[in-house]
DNA sequence: GCTTGACTTAGAGTTAACTCTAACTTGTAC
DNA sequence: GTACAAGTTAGAGTTAACTCTAAGTCAAGC
């Protein structure tokens, strides 16, 4: 897969692509001979657990040291387990604090339709 | 309500609470006649929700669009309501996908855990 | 073989949301 | 009345996560 093909699975940019790279959240990519990348499956599979990691809200920093763990092969298990643990709590938390927000949002809006019903009575 | 004891009521730092009036988040904000912020308890509650639109990712523009609609007044309710429907809505949306993240990294723990297990073995 | 679009790099620029600094003034407890 | 904590301003600096630019090389269709 070319870097046009791999951006437009992805949904993210040539640009960002190349700085996950150089960040290394993105690492062993591919080459032709030529120098231009190549992504594997295996590439796809990795960048859409990234997505996912920092559409619930880790930081790049945090799913880095992830990505080093992973690099240093099955002796690192437990250790991203306890990450990928932690997260899911938080992310569990995050998910009760924006339920009880929307709850109240809720009551506004509501506040706000009763409000508008008077002024047009 | 001084600096301090406001700051501490919102959990925002002082800086913080200086740079949303800067932008124009808080306004009108009283003052003793040496100069110094005093904060009421309509700041309080005013802050108080500003907190909550962010908590749920609203950006500081859009809530600074909500501040202008409010000061306007009672004419700019249904807009105001418009914005927070649209809110809650995009809240709703992004507790289902995070939902869905949850679920999905529940897996992968459960799949280190067998691995972890069978290691073990 | 030439055009056009895609690719490469290093490094600069951007945006949001703070966060801090410097230099100074005010308030309060002894 | 003197420390010292807390307040003020304008403006500079920081951080995360991109996003873009320049200057060039490569690939595919005609």
């Amino acid at each position: 897969m070319n870097m046009k093909e791999f951006s437009e699975v992805t949904g993210l940019s040539a640009h960002t692509i190349r700085y996950y790279e150089k960040i290394g959240l993105l690492r062993h990519i591919e080459r032709t001979k030529s120098g231009h990348r190549t992504f594997s499956k295996n590439d796809l599979v990795w960048i859409e657990f990234i997505t996912r990691l920092k559409q619930t809200g880790m930081p790049l920093q945090q799913i880095l040291k992830y990505a080093d763990l992973r690099e240093k092969g099955n002796s690192t298990a437990i250790a991203r387990m306890d990450l990928l643990k932690h997260h899911s709590e938080a992310l569990e938390e995050k998910l009760r604090q924006e339920t009880q927000h929307l709850k109240k949002l809720k009551e506004k809006i509501e506040y706000y339709e009763n409000l508008i019903l008077s002024q047009n009575a």
